[in-house]
Parts: structure tokens; sequence; C-alpha cells
DNA sequence: GTGAAAGCGCTAACAC
DNA sequence: GTGTTAGCGCTTTCAC
């Protein structure tokens, strides 16, 4: 390997003054143009791990999601990338397979290998850990998901916003045993999404005096298609099937859709709403009605914010709230379109 | 931070011996209970930044692909993590976007990390300049992929046997003018897959004496939706337009399946099989007849095959082959079932 | 089995 | 502007 002492050597300098070439300081032209020309003739690229040791911080972000499969993440992924690009950081991605553990792992590693800075969707709003990089003063944003309690810039979708959208479109479309299936207990985004069906519905039943829904209408699934599956046959299954279906993400609806039909059943017949693009969504017939999530803006603003933080903002951490997008299609229109 | 130091201090031993707690070596058993409880009340935990500059090796291995919206590599990704979390390795995923220079960043930032090795989904057949690890000494694994005259180890996909299959099923199943939906020119992939199809097509030529297909049958995508609509679009406007289409990525057949609705066409009237399974097939009617490829094998085997080099394997570089297997379903159909 | 000391490649502080 | 020097936190000789 080349070092800076070689280059130094070969150019009649000292290390300092490559270094300095190479950070952009101030050097006569004449020398700055040497040090530049022996540098490519060695081969000479700088250590940068010497220089995170060195200067404490590296040029390099972590980006940790908790689903690789999910091409949610992955258009956030890009959008993360995109901007980190324009100023020369470098994006590392780790996908923690909404395994704690594992987010740990890539925290540590974050910490360890010094990173500028991370960005987290987190795996668990209770017991993310952040501490371990907090701890270090590493700028963390967090996106799509708040763990608790943390002190971090956050980017976040309205997804109570979202759900009562959706559920209201539900009911305006004509359906009246509107069931849900949520995600997991306990993830923040399932449950802002199922309060927003919550409020809707409460709201609606107090307007036209019907009945609460039966027992069972609202079931947890786990963000995956196998979860979706398995939900939407616990509502066929039920005494007083629901004649629509709020979602509360892409991967989950794939499963419902699946389930609905192995049951003989097809949308529009049974109202489905996924929160949440299913990709390739527009092969689907009937066409998907979908709350859409504003994925790659998502990961764009975070990196942003990230970058403030790396360039040494020291402002309170602010919260910046994204709105979803209502696609009425053809899954939502009872009775073949109105 | 804490440092090594710290805790040696704490503790009333040399650094040295605490290091070599958290390394594994010898070290009296009573001593070593000592180190290790004053570092987790202390919270220390070793600097990999360090760790790596002294021994010139990390414990990360880089993966780089061309599309991380394709779930065929996020299924690679996720063999090659699983594997290398079984040793103790992190995998951080670096997404080059089919583009030479952005993959020429990461490789350079592998090398300046000095990763313990790279696994590389390379995004040009010719392009691709792995001399920048290599001349490291750092071992890479070519997946699905392998740059021209690289001396690699390389995990492949029999891309002529299942292009050659596929092809085969099309015309057994009755179809007589058949298309075939290539990727870009240069791509070793689907260069493979369009010989498999040549070669069968030509076989068929020759046994029945039916003439060359028009010129236009073959067309070339970009291995994206928009390239295999374009494409089918292509196909289409000919004046003798195919009854099927063998399209050799999973991204480009979603698009040619989009450009067939828009024509007012559906599967199995015209054929329609895809090299690559496309993620959630299940939901589409007719269900899409394809080319399974095993993604999450080719990483799991791709990520084996590393950590044997980074464990210090010195034999000459292999490659390991991986078989494809056709999925018959009814896209391919022709007159309703056979 | 253990400690002292050197040094991985780089940058920052200081003196010139 | 430039060179000299010290040191980031760790591992690894080499004595003992």
């Amino acid at each position: 390997m080349t070092t800076i002492q070689d280059v130094a050597r070969a150019a009649g300098v000292s290390p300092a003054t490559v270094s300095r070439v190479f950070n952009g300081e101030r050097v006569t032209a004449e020398r700055a143009e040497r040090v530049r020309r022996t540098a490519a003739e060695l081969g000479y690229a700088p250590n940068r791990v010497a220089r995170s040791l060195r200067k404490q911080q590296a040029s390099v972000i972590g980006l940790i999601i908790p689903d690789i499969e999910n091409p949610f993440f992955t258009a956030l992924a890009r959008g993360v990338e995109d901007t980190a690009q324009e100023t020369n950081l470098s994006v590392v991605l780790c996908n923690s397979d909404e395994d704690v553990a594992k987010e740990t792992r890539y925290l540590s590693i974050a910490a360890a290998e010094q990173m500028a800075g991370v960005i987290i969707a987190a795996a668990s709003r209770n017991r993310t850990d952040l501490s371990l990089v907090r701890d270090r003063g590493m700028p963390v944003v967090a996106v799509d998901r708040l763990p608790r309690g943390a002190d971090v810039d956050a980017v976040m979708v309205d997804n109570q916003h979202g759900g009562e959208e959706a559920t209201a479109h539900l009911l305006a479309a004509g359906y009246r045993r509107v069931a849900c299936i949520a995600g997991p207990e306990g993830a923040s985004t399932s449950e802002e999404r199922l309060a927003g069906y919550r409020s809707v519905m409460a709201d609606h039943r107090r307007e036209t005096g019907e009945p609460a829904p039966p027992a069972g209408y609202v079931q947890h699934g786990d963000f995956r298609v196998e979860g979706g599956r398995a939900a939407m046959a616990a509502l066929l299954a039920l005494p007083d099937p629901p004649d629509a279906v709020f979602v509360a993400n892409n991967l989950m609806t794939v499963g419902a859709l699946q389930a609905l039909r192995d049951a003989g059943l097809e949308p529009p017949s049974t109202g489905v709403l996924s929160f949440g693009d299913v990709p390739w969504a527009s092969l689907l017939r009937p066409s998907l009605s979908a709350v859409d999530l504003p994925a790659y803006d998502l990961g764009r603003t975070a990196a942003a914010l990230l970058q403030e933080r790396i360039a040494g903002s020291r402002i309170p951490a602010r919260s910046v709230v994204l709105r979803t997008s209502l696609q009425r299609r053809e899954s939502t229109r009872r009775g073949g379109g109105f």
C-alpha cells in the first residue's frame, strides 16, 4: 500500500503538505500540482481507516432498515443515497430484519466504525436503544419510526391522517362492515394507522347510529406477506365477515389478497385498501387503492437533516412530518364504480 | 469514549492484557474475569477503526449490487447476510445503480476502509475494474455477473440453460412466433440467456423447416420496468407481432405485461415467460410462468466462498454454477391449458 | 502469562 | 506556507 509518507518522499515535501493537498488546504499551486502528480503515479489513495482514527469521524453514514425486501424501505434507501452522494457521503446499508439484537449489532458497528451519522427506521418503538450511538455524540435521524423518548431529529409519515383518510374513503364508497389488519402491537406506525381507523369508525357510528363492529374486526399481523394472509383468513372465518378491509402495510396487503382469492372472493366486492403502495400494483386487476407513502422523499429529507447535524448544527431536535396521499382505484369501487 | 487504556488502568493490568482478553488469547481466568467486569462497568467496546488500522483488515465485508430495488438482489443480499452473520462478519450494502462510476467509488471505499472482502454483482462486464481491490490482495467474489478476465471466485447462474429451457417450453406449448426481450448489450447474464433462446430457436427451425423469425424479434431493454415496456411495445408494432415472448429479467417482464395490457392483450393468448421470478407473481392473473433463480442461495454460496478466502485459502479461483428451475404456470398455457 | 514499547497512516498544533 | 512532532486506540513483538 502506498502511504502518505511514500508520496511525501517522492515529491520532496513533508507528509503534512501531502495531507493538505488532499484536504483542500492552502498549498502553493506548483507544489500541490507536483504532489498530485506523484500521488497519481504511485496510485496513492488516502487510507480512510487512519483518517477516521485520527479525526475521530468518518465520511460514511449508516442506514439501518428493518426489511430490505420491502420496497418501501428500498425506495427510502435510494432517497438517502441520492442526497448523500451530493455531498460526498457514502451510505452503507444495514438490514436489521425487524430484530432488535441484529439492530443493536449494527448500531455498535456504527459506533465502533465511527461513522459520521446514522439514519434508522427502528425495529422497535420501545426496545431500540439509540444510546449506543447517541452517547458518543453521533448524529442520528429517525425515519418512519421514532423510538420512544429518543431525542433525535425525525422524519415521519402522517400515519393517523392516512388511516383516517383510508377508512373514510371505504365508508364513503358504501362499505359498511369495515375491518382493519393492523401491524405488530407496539409498532408506532401501525398504532397510528389503527388510531386513524378507529377514530373515523367511531365518528361514523356516532353519526349513523350503526352498531359497533363485531369483535375480531381488528387483526394484528407482522408486516409481512404471511401475516396478512393469516389475518385475512381470520377475518373471513368470522360469523359476520367484513365487506372491506383496511390493511396497514403493503406486504400484508399482498397476503390479504391471496387469502381473499383462496376464499373465492375478489375486490371490489370485498373492498381492499392498502397503506403503502404495493409494487407493480399497476399489474393487479382490479387495480389496488392505496395510501401512497412518500418513501423516497422520506429518505431525502432524513439525509438532509443528518447532514446539517454532521455539519455541526446544534439546534433542538426537529420532527418533519410528510403527508400521505390517497389513490382511489378499482379495489374500493363498490358496485362497479361511482 | 472509553479506551483500552481506561480499562487497563481500572482493572490494574496492562493494555496488552485487556487486548488479549478481547481477542480470546490466553490470560489467567481470574484476571480475564476482572477485565471483563471492569470493561462492562465502563461500557467499553473495542474501537474497530483502531483495530483495523493496526491489523490492516476489518470484520466488515462489502456487498455491491447494481439495483437495490430489484427483489432478486435483495434476496441475494439476505443470503449473504445470513451466512456472514454466522461467522461474525458484518455486511455493508452498496448500491451501484448499474453505474460504473458509482461502483468504482464503492470499490475504493472498500479498499480504503480495508474491508475484509467484497462480493460484487458487477455493473459492467467490460468496464468494472476489480483491480482497485484485487491489487491490495483483498478477497473478491463475483456473483451473478463475472467481469471479463477477472481472476476471482464466482457464483453464477446457468443462464444459457435457463434460456434454453424457457424457449423450449414456449415452443412445446404450441407458440410459433417466439420473440425475446433481452437485457442491455454487453451484460453477460443477458447474453447467455439470449444465446439459450437463439440456440433452441435454431434447432427448432432445423427440425421443422419453419422460416427464421422476422427481424426485430430480439429487442434489448435496460433490465428495468420501462425498458421492458418499450421493448414489448416495439414487438407489438411489428408487421407480424410475436405470439409469445421470453423476457430476460423480472423487472422487464413487469413492463412487458403492462405494454401487453395497454394493447388489449393478455397471456396466455400471447405467451409470457419471465427469466427470474416476479415478486408477488402469485397475485397475477393469469399466473406467470418463470425461470426461477436461486437468488438467496447465490448469496449464501458467495458468502461462503468469500469466507474461505478471508480465512486464507489460496487455491485457484473457482466458479460455482447454480441451476435454474422452470415454473410452468398459466401465462404460457396456450389454448387454455394442456 | 504478562508488561513495555513500537507503530499502523493520518491530521492538528506548533514553530518557523 | 511549510515541516516537525505528537498521538488517535489498538495489537504485537520482545523481554521478562
